[in-house]
DNA sequence: ACTTTTCCTTTCACTCAGTGGAAGCCTAGC
DNA sequence: GCTAGGCTTCCACTGAGTGAAAGGAAAAGT
């Protein structure tokens, strides 16, 4: 930008980016002070580039004079090429799991040392669920995150072992025990979790495998109330769907178009 | 920006926001130079620009030099309050919707003159549909469309009369033609289509309405090959779901959370 | 009712970040 | 081998961007 900077070297391009990076699950709505904070800018660049932000319409201002990130931005962002293909070919078979189910459905990837939830279907409103699409969380503590975490590189599975942040009394934080845990995802084909993200929520999730029947490219994963009763179907309700991804990912699969 | 410049008056961040937005449905991916001519900008500044958004992850560059839309604009556009209460609210109505008749299922609000796609639900690959999350569409060749359009403000229907392009042999493109079927929307309480936005694809639609029972707020349909054999059906199975979404709107709704 | 605090908005003197034509480079097509 | 087109870097020029300070408006505290 121009002269009397504080910080030089900081485009504004870069500050703008500050300025909606400062959005975020738990921030979705800001007021300008907050996010002048969360932005690391002074309150007056910040006014300025959030006004003009809200003229492209990629912010919004209520009333009440909270920011919120704007329609046009939701918009661009849809057109991101996020697993579109692994997104399309899932999605029948996340509704057939859902069907046969009743439960919440998940479809995950692992980004870097988190789980990225790219599909959800809700299922019944009783049971709590905190992941939306577009929600990262951390590997240890979700039913497709174990599964992510028990086929990641090495070197991720170290740094994620070294930060098994607690989330509930029940959540794995022993690094030993989250590797026996690990050990027997691989050995039985299926993770679990027990009130360890979320109380009074438990999950089951299986790995999606790639073309060549070995990579691990994604998860699928189910959050029930109460896993003890039919652990079993759920479990082979999610292998079959799993494989009947992996097939349709290698299947050439056309684009369907119409309104 | 700093002198010599063309346009004196055009901010940087209106510019970054024309180089976001030269990204639509019908070009996810850009080469620099057609990026450039879409965002009506000098190729080095558009450059300049676009390195900045890559480094701050809003975009990113393929392989071969193509610009697309980055992942970190997705995690940001996601948190866009679009609709979010009704969304939260029709998302089981819808996957019942899909249980039951396996179709494509939509759930579209009007903006402005066009239909926006919030939600959908593909079915049969065999039947050819165009719209995704986030589509804008003409409101009179669609089945939500016509619904929405049925239900508008006249100075909005007046507009969208003037212009009713042909997309397919079967769109129906005279205004007075339109105006009939638009009371007949009103009257039946539903809308159809016959591949009058694509070819192979027909749908039907019905209205969602308000705590009033009055007020149009959005529009669900389905898509299918044929609507002769089962539209009575489909119908029926629209409206139970509509009406559903609309009482459910009326009741209070506790946020659901967890893993 | 009065004071204090906090947040939003505008102003303005200062100056360096941004600009874009031109040139160099590389690749693809003929 | 030559031409065309796209990508990247260079660099002289200058006005767009900056942010402390101050003015207002509204909420919180006394």
């Amino acid at each position: 930008m121009a002269g009397n900077t504080s910080t030089p070297g900081a485009s504004v391009v870069s500050r703008a980016l500050a300025v909606l990076s400062a959005f975020d699950e738990d921030h979705r709505s800001l007021s300008l002070t907050r996010l002048a904070r969360r932005a690391r800018l002074p309150v007056p660049t910040t006014y300025r580039i959030a006004s003009e932000l809200v003229d492209g319409g990629a912010l919004t201002r209520r009333t009440s004079g909270e920011y919120v990130i704007g329609r046009r931005l939701w918009d661009i962002g849809l057109l991101a090429p996020v697993q579109t293909g692994l997104r399309q070919t899932a999605s029948p078979f996340l509704t057939d799991l859902h069907a046969a189910t009743r439960a919440t459905v998940h479809l995950a990837i692992r980004d870097r040392a988190q789980v990225l939830y790219l599909e959800r279907i809700s299922g019944n409103a009783s049971v709590p669920v905190v992941s939306t699409v577009g929600s990262r969380l951390p590997l240890h503590s979700t039913g497709v995150g174990k599964v992510l975490f028990a086929y990641a590189p090495t070197n991720i599975q170290e740094e994620a072992l070294a930060s098994l942040a607690r989330v509930t009394p029940y959540t794995v934080t022993s690094a030993a025990q989250m590797r026996r845990q690990l050990d027997r995802v691989r050995r039985d084909g299926y993770a679990t979790t027990s009130e360890e993200m979320t109380l009074g929520a438990c999950s089951a999730a299986v790995p999606i495998r790639a073309a060549d029947g070995e990579t691990v490219v994604a998860a699928l994963g189910v959050v029930v109330a109460d896993l003890r009763r039919d652990r079993a179907r759920l479990v082979t309700a999610l292998q079959v769907a799993a494989q009947g991804i992996g097939r349709s990912l290698r299947a050439p699969h056309r684009r369907s178009r119409v309104d």
